[in-house]
DNA sequence: ACCGTTTACTGTACCGGTATAGAAGGGAGT
DNA sequence: ACTCCCTTCTATACCGGTACAGTAAACGGT
């Protein structure tokens, strides 16, 4: 059942039924109904779609990248809301999402495998081999959150400039002795001796956050406690809090790499009995819509996500229409800004003297 | 730069190198080491996948049908989670997952142009253009949801058992005029007259949570007042309970057709002062992880959507096995059950001539 | 020396479309 | 009547792989 069958039911050349589904305005309007017709009678449902692609040399398919497990990609709320934004703005262009991990399983690299006209690299594992195949399948690629290099459009946030702002907001309510909860994806995880060690972070935006927060804190001279621990996941975030809060020099502030590692640290103050924000104030990152329901509500720096999955998806759609047309523009480098937005989470830091209860 | 190039360059057939890449066992290893080696100096990747999918007949992508804009699939978290959880079960398989809207923006119709080898269809339209192109292209698909159909495997959850369960605990407590809360695709929207009218519901769901609220309300003789709003939107779930909760005779209790429409409302009770449990019952559905964080936690039907996406996934990857090899099995159907969780939106009804406040 | 098996590789025939150039026929303009 | 153009349809050559059957050489056993 191909387009020949139904080019012999009807007596026209192969060529003329391809044109009646993909080109109706290349045949005359009786013939194509004819041709239609037919199919519809012999149960031909419309040429096959990976043949087409063959031929085309275009899936109509973009593939979306993690390095976490997809459940990630499920469950973190950020994540969650930048895939919806990009579906919204891809489906007026007729292009259907495929999600990828860069995790590789052995010898199934769907990175590889499966075909598809561009992809949007997201918290990406920079050393997978499925980042590397990408490249080397000469595939229209487009960076989030990553590291921006020279050749490929990038869509990035102001993290470090949203990082100082947090920090800057601390410093002013007179804050001195400040925390530090990051998260990273390879070990060791723990205190952090060394801020300037490279292996503190992984990632760009713990790398840019981090860079921010220094950019306030060292001038200032504040004290600065760093922990670090595996992922943004909340019994990861609670064990990496309890870390910061639970000891006699206890920060007064602390700077936690995302809302959701924020969340962890207001559980454990609270089980520490510790008053936020009255003995504690603690600032997140990304506005996680979590942040503006957890009690206190809390004070972090806005990243528009949706406007973040537009611009990937535009991004992208831009470049595989340039790779399409064979034009090398330039790489575009799209850096959305960030905001500060104060709620119940912050306060001036408690007299000297009483900043321990 | 096709396989045939690497095939001339080290002086072999075409089909070795092919082998080379995709069965290492049919040629010896340092010949093989040899193409690699080729490949990889001449920088080709692998084979294309286009043009493999052509060959080979499979794709290694399968399909999620959603009826509304995506948006939903990842703002909704029953839905989150459900895709999570088909993605942890599809990952082994290598396979990768597309995402589809059943929506037909016009000539696009991406169930129709995406390769693929299977597809999950998941709250769907019945009616849509896209389910119909998915079935004739005879492509193997389960039903997650919907209507069981005798030929086609189908994955659902006990509905109607859930939703005499949460009829049955209000009966319990006590409560003899109940509202009903539900949610449709189409209008008409607001305060139903009958609610035997075939239209009142679409949708597997709706339909099967509705007649197991009045499995056992109408023969207790329970007054019922059902109002029926456009999906499970915040906004709009808010407006349905105000068209119950906003009238001298309301309900003492309400059955609401998901968390999230119990969730709007529980916000409506709030902010007309009515005390939740104290003057209103409220049950959901879903178990939502909303409906442990909200105050009152929410008494809901507990189905785990977590073994909901397993079953998915397992049933479909069962189903592309045997179309693949030809074996005509008999269609699977799954039936999950469903567990009354009690928590605090419900009690005993307050005395009557108390009833309003 | 003979025969049955493996192992290692090759040749051919597809998979099911699309691109592109060109041919045949039918007005319109001069 | 001639040219030019436009519409409508066709012929051929790909797109880049995999399946399957077959051949030639090496190997082991008697």
């Amino acid at each position: 059942m191909t387009l020949q069958t139904i080019a012999d039911r009807v007596g026209v050349s192969r060529m003329t039924v391809s044109n009646a589904f993909s080109k109706p305005d290349q045949l005359s309007a009786p013939l194509r109904e004819r041709i239609l017709a037919a199919a519809q009678e012999l149960g031909y449902v419309g040429p096959d779609p990976a043949a087409r692609a063959l031929a085309k040399g275009s899936t109509g398919a973009v593939g979306v990248v993690f390095t976490h497990s997809l459940r990630f990609a499920f469950t973190d709320l950020v994540a969650t809301g930048f895939l919806g934004a990009i579906a919204e703005e891809l489906a007026p262009t007729g292009l259907s999402i495929t999600l990828l991990t860069s995790a590789d399983e052995g010898d199934i690299v769907p990175a590889r495998d499966v075909p598809m006209d561009g992809a949007l690299l997201y918290s990406c594992d920079w050393s997978s081999r499925a980042v590397d195949f990408l490249h080397r399948r000469r595939l229209p690629l487009v960076y989030v959150d990553q590291d921006p290099a020279d050749d490929i459009p990038s869509v990035n946030v102001d993290d470090r400039g949203g990082a100082r702002a947090a920090a800057r907001h601390l410093l002013d309510l007179g804050h001195r002795r400040i925390g530090l909860l990051m998260s990273g994806t390879y070990g060791p995880y723990g205190l952090v001796g060394d801020l300037h060690d490279a292996g503190v972070v992984d990632g760009h935006s713990s790398r840019q956050r981090l860079l921010g927060w220094l950019d306030e804190l060292v001038p200032a001279g504040a004290e600065v406690i760093a922990a670090r621990q595996d992922g943004t996941g909340l019994e990861q975030a609670r064990w990496g809090a309890r870390l910061l809060l639970d000891r006699p020099d206890r920060p007064t502030a602390l700077l936690c790499f995302s809302d959701a590692v924020a969340y962890g640290a207001l559980q454990v103050a609270a089980e520490l009995g510790i008053d936020v924000p009255g003995r504690l104030s603690v600032v997140g990152f990304d506005d996680n819509p979590l942040a503006a329901q957890v009690r206190p509500g809390l004070t972090t720096i806005r990243q528009d996500i949706a406007a973040k999955g537009k611009a990937a998806a535009a991004t992208l759609t831009a470049a595989i229409a340039r790779a399409k047309a064979g034009t090398p523009a330039p790489a575009e480098h799209v850096v959305l800004p960030t905001e500060l937005v104060i709620r119940e989470s912050t306060a001036p830091r408690a007299e000297p003297g009483e900043h321990l209860r």
